[in-house]
DNA sequence: TGGAAACGATAACAAATGTTTAGATTTTCA
DNA sequence: TGAAAATCTAAACATTTGTTATCGTTTCCA
């Protein structure tokens, strides 16, 4: 667990006695490539924080097509934490791209956490603000970028992406086909 | 400033004497229909409350076109949020669309009531969470419907908006023409 | 209150994007 | 390691969406 302690040593003020308390709430888990580490359809009552590894979130539409909202990376956390926060049945699907290794903190830990750690209050503002910016400038992006655009700096966003994930995943997160990504590519600007 | 006492009141736990040091440090200002309340490239260093009328977020792309972000009614509290937590020069126009009062919260009130409010930091994680809901809903529904859908469905978010913002605004925040949407609406799904 | 501007629908045409299919190459994992 | 599956490009065609222009109607504000 040295690698979540240090993230959450960086965000807030906290002691060893505090981590060791939050942390021993907590557990490690592992999942094979393409495994589903949550599903749709249920509260989600954990959040994720990965050690090793890489998770892609999903959303089906009604014709069943596959969307991807989100790549996550080595040392963030990640849940449908939209879902976790109203106590609704998730609408995403949570998936390894690779051998995944994450800390498991299932909802008691992060309620306790609240309630006991000093700044534990403080620590959750700055998760929910870090992923607001994310997506504020995902939103920005949208409308005031082309998916060229967007595909051509996605790397500030994801480093490494092109090396860890097929491109028509990548074509799924830009929201286009991946024929068209294909053209794209290809287009002098 | 009663409706903001209301509104804090019901988010968490604070007394009359906290609320009066918070909302001593605010004012109450008061912007023309199609007024600029704040505009880009420089460091947003407000929040706002809406007590009466509706404010527009508007980002130019680099073609000079205007695309809405988002609309923000009575009630709500609004800022260039991302970049004010930033420190970085703001991308948005904040627009009035109405003759519109706000309760103005300068960036000195936030940090004294995140220091000196036993809920503070509570609070703001809370705004945070409540925007990240709403932004989660709007990327999902942006892979997930159609314009069409989202078009339908837009009361849900904005309750009496066809009354208050001309069709064209409403195919800018969708991301479409207004010619585009005027034959969405004709169509026959 | 009256003239100017904004607004929304529509049509014709252009451009962007999706769909389907095929084929060559690479990756996976039993 | 070798057969099966996944991946990427490409082309032809279909569909969706944007662009421009026009024309009544409504709204605005000096």
């Amino acid at each position: 667990m040295e690698q979540i302690r240090q993230v959450m040593k960086s965000m807030i003020n906290i002691s060893e006695e505090e981590l060791d308390g939050f942390l021993g709430q907590a557990m490690i888990k592992t999942f094979k490539r393409l495994a589903s580490i949550s599903r749709p359809n249920k509260v989600p009552q954990e959040i994720y924080f990965i050690n090793q590894g890489m998770i892609r979130v999903i959303v089906n539409d009604q014709k069943g097509n596959e969307h991807t909202i989100h790549f996550a990376l080595e040392n963030q956390f990640i849940a449908d934490y939209s879902c976790f926060m109203q106590k609704q049945p998730s609408l995403y699907t949570l998936q390894a791209l690779e051998t995944t290794e994450v800390v498991v903190l299932p909802r008691s830990a992060i309620e306790w956490g609240y309630a006991h750690l000093k700044e534990g209050q403080k620590m959750g503002r700055l998760i929910a603000e870090f992923y607001f910016i994310y997506q504020d400038n995902r939103i920005k992006n949208q409308y005031a970028r082309t998916a060229k655009q967007r595909y051509d700096s996605i790397t500030e966003v994801f480093p490494n992406i092109h090396n860890r994930v097929p491109q028509h995943m990548i074509a799924s997160y830009l929201g286009i086909t991946p024929v068209h990504l294909s053209r794209l590519k290809k287009a002098i600007d």
